[in-house]
DNA sequence: ATGAATGCAAAGACTTTGCACTACT
DNA sequence: AGTAGTGCAAAGTCTTTGCATTCAT
């Protein structure tokens, strides 16, 4: 069982929200993921988990841990992908588009310094950057 | 007229793309905006320069803009939002979810090293941060 | 026991596409 | 003149919603 979905389970029962199956599969998920997921991608694996989920559930869910700061919604052209943060504070999220592999960058003090100066609040912790891996861009070039 | 979209467009028109009337619209109406705009939104300015553009013009434009590096695109919640970049190196964007105004900022030179060293290439120089903006705040806490 | 959460299916929103017509170069 | 580009409407994709039923507390 993965530490970081108990964390995330602990807290939201804590918080008042009901363990149900289906919403234990989706925190599994994406708890183990190690890229960003589509909500269609995380049905077909939380079905692995429980069989019976359906996909307006996985968006009922998304959208709950979205709200409780355990997710963050990444956009790649025009299609939502979802991606768990284990980052606390402000940091990037280096997004590959083409294998969706998902790195975090710790944000400088600089940044967060320039930020708070300019008067603009970000709740979100993570910022995404699009773009190329290195294994992807060797991939490429091979 | 705008000055960044007559750049703009002597630029398109070097590349080979033909200036029509809808095209040269949604170029003004995106370089004249001091907020990022949805596509409909779009649609809507640039029915007054050409009121017999529609809808999907409007999607072609931008694709055909983002492809030409000239425009970005921003997700706030689900939906597509459009910008034009003004900046050229790798900036930030401050998106207001309120009231989406949009602020850049330029990137310091050690997130760019840092950038550099991982690997990781962005060919998009527009990074998004949503979140408040000061005067929304100040308005908030009236 | 009881109401929060679910699954299904239908509705909704946004975006893309096919095709006959228009208008840049 | 010739073809890139357009408008319209239809199709496609993703997401949300209504409601009867289920199940965690």
């Amino acid at each position: 069982m993965n530490k970081r979905a108990l964390e995330i389970k602990k807290s939201l029962s804590a918080a008042g929200y009901r363990l149900t199956k289906p919403r234990q599969a989706v925190i599994e998920v994406i708890a183990c993921a190690r890229r960003s997921l589509s909500p269609a991608e995380v049905l077909n694996r939380a079905r692995k988990r429980d069989p019976r989920i359906g996909l307006a559930t996985v968006y009922r869910t998304l959208e709950m841990l979205q709200r409780e700061g355990f997710l963050d919604r990444v956009g790649i052209g025009n299609q939502g992908y979802v991606l768990m943060c284990a980052e606390r504070g402000l940091h990037f999220h280096l997004v590959c588009e083409r294998c969706r592999t998902v790195t975090e960058l710790r944000a400088s003090r600089s940044l967060v310094h320039r930020l708070r100066q300019s008067g603009f609040i970000s709740h979100r912790s993570a910022i995404e950057i699009v773009g190329i891996c290195a294994r992807c861009r060797r991939k490429c070039a091979a």
